[in-house]
DNA sequence: CTAGTTGCAAAGAGTTTGCATGGCG
DNA sequence: CGCCATGCAAACTCTTTGCAACTAG
């Protein structure tokens, strides 16, 4: 049995808190940091940040230039939905859609490979940046 | 006019050769450093992937972790290439299919997004790793 | 010859880790 | 109380930059 169990600190629910209070937005952990916009430790920080990530609770993207970014998850199950990342302006659209559960059926079918609609980060031009 | 000319020097030679040798396969500058893959100092090497990549002539993709990878860039023209990338093994699939250009037309129609298929990666698993 | 290029080493940026102290249960 | 978590600072990794020597044109 490795049953570690976890406590519920103050730190880790100001985390959660402060992403859940800006649902839909991303934020890095240099910018959490830098502008000082969780009273939290740097260290702890990070430690928070991949502990909630791996608990479903927050989403990681990683950004175009490398840099790792995190967001509220609000919706766990859905796995039709992925995203769009637009290059230019660094907008993030959420793209739920029906057809892309198909495109997914058919990478499993044609390809034997099972993708993870929340990995995923198709980039490309936003409407407004064309 | 600020036209710059620049040099043809062995060593940018010699990385694009290598690239071009193992056409298809992806490398990072870290391990193209650490195994000595190609004969050239390591800031020579980040100066030349990154011009390279500026002129086109490799693609770079920024993986699951964050780090960068470069590939030899053949087919300037082919968008519907789209890559798959197991979050197990971390095999690299080059998934050439005309159904994912429809896709992308779709994307493209119904979502006003122009998906650049050469930057994006879709993540999940390969087949024997599951 | 002139200006871009190389390579070393040092500096940076972002993230992780070690360890003593602090706090949840 | 035991054990996990925190926070500071140091360590690390990957990448960029400064600079003197070098080389393509």
């Amino acid at each position: 049995m490795d049953e570690t169990r976890f406590y519920r600190t103050r730190q880790r629910e100001l985390v959660l808190q402060f992403f859940s209070d800006h649902s839909g937005e991303c934020f890095c952990a240099k910018d959490l940091i830098a502008q000082k916009l969780i009273p939290v430790g740097a260290a702890t920080l990070y430690r928070a940040l991949a502990r909630l990530n791996d608990e479903g609770k927050l989403k990681k993207y990683i950004e175009a230039s490398g840099g790792a970014y995190y967001q509220y998850n609000e919706s766990e199950a859905c796995h039709c939905h992925f995203h769009l990342k637009c290059l230019r302006c660094g907008a993030l659209i959420h793209m739920d859609c029906a057809q892309m559960k198909e495109v997914q059926e058919h990478i499993a079918a044609d390809h034997d490979f099972v993708v993870d609609s929340g990995k995923s980060i198709l980039y490309g031009v936003c409407k407004k940046c064309r």
